[in-house]
DNA sequence: AGCCCATCTCAGCAGGAACTGATACGATCC
DNA sequence: GGATCGTATCAGTTCCTGCTGAGATGGGCT
């Protein structure tokens, strides 16, 4: 297949780079299965990090590692249990997620 | 801060894993800076590889093994220039970028 | 106080991904 | 035909990231 219209081929080398710096910031936060999964899970409600390492299969510390990455992104936000204080629950910080799929839409429109 | 509700905490241990690979693996395609500017690149319309490695200041194969990788995930179709055939023009493929865009959805809403 | 529990943090290691350099390919021009 | 151009591919190196294990932290129970 061949592209139609450009008679000639006129090269613009003068483009400006885009400023992507934060969108693929945001996508290499998503683009791991366990942050991913976090997320996914978090979407029904809060949930304490031993429920989601049960359900993703994966370590506790292993799953608090991606929990802090995610904390970092401003994405998700933890907060101790009112009975038990030893319970750390997590919930989406909904607004900085709508700020990233917006991000990401300014790639993907 | 502390969560208000459950009187007590009843653990959910039986939570079934949310499916998020195709999600995880698209954010993970766009969570490369080189990555992100080719695609923020052709949403002005199709553009050869060496406009799109003078604009992002990389070197011409390293885009190309992006590209690769872009073409393999469909977010990207590769034609020929129809007068001169040895510049590969680039453009999005809408549909796939869409779909993408609904799975990244599917983890922030 | 001591002990247990859920979670966090960190050094170390292992696997993978990105950049480099060289080479190969397809196409045009002479 | 040969030379040159734009691009693609591949092995090698480097760099980054995720997983692990052990220790630390903070809270609750007796």
């Amino acid at each position: 297949m061949r592209t139609e219209l450009p008679v000639l081929p006129e090269l613009r080398l003068d483009i400006p780079r885009p400023d992507v710096a934060e969108a693929a910031a945001t996508a290499a936060v998503l683009g791991d299965p366990v942050r991913a999964g976090i997320l996914a899970l978090l979407r029904s409600g809060p949930h304490c990090v031993c429920e989601m390492a049960a359900a993703l299969g994966e370590r506790q510390n292993n799953v608090s590692n991606h929990l802090a990455r995610l904390r970092r992104a401003g994405l998700v936000r933890a907060s101790r249990h009112m009975v038990d204080a030893r319970w750390v629950y997590y919930e989406r910080a909904e607004p900085a997620c709508a700020a990233a799929l917006d991000r990401l839409g300014s790639l993907l429109r």
